[in-house]
DNA sequence: ATAGTGACTGGAA
DNA sequence: CTTCCAGCCACTA
């Protein structure tokens, strides 16, 4: 089992509506303080994937931007769809909207 | 091979 | 609230 692979089944995991953050995916991926590399296994992940890369979000509570691509718009929209709530300042409610496993 | 960078983070200042 | 930094490391030029 490849680390990207522990990732990808860990995200996989995510309920419908509920969202984590890169550094929750990393512990729980059993790579502590890697929540950069979670980041790029998601970057990676080829566009027909089934894995729900829009439920991670960094520790602010908020999509982080992307410096070549607009691809945070769209994960604000999908995870809009799915019921989450956006603040004035586009930061999610972790009360009501962070995964506890 | 070296240096800069980035879907990151928790703690310190 | 903001900035800085160490930890972390694959990828790119």
């Amino acid at each position: 089992m490849t680390t990207n692979a522990r990732i990808y089944s860990t995200v996989a995991k995510i309920p419908r509506g509920r969202v984590a953050t890169y550094g929750q995916i990393a512990a729980l991926a059993g790579i502590p303080r890697q929540a950069r590399k979670v980041g790029r296994a998601l970057h990676a992940l080829p566009v027909e994937s089934s894995v729900p890369w829009q439920r991670v979000i960094n520790a602010k509570a908020e999509v982080s931007r992307r410096k070549r691509s607009e691809a945070h718009l769209l994960q604000r929209q999908l995870l809009e769809e799915e019921g989450i709530v956006f603040d004035e300042h586009g930061r999610v409610n972790f009360k009501r909207f962070r995964w506890r496993p």
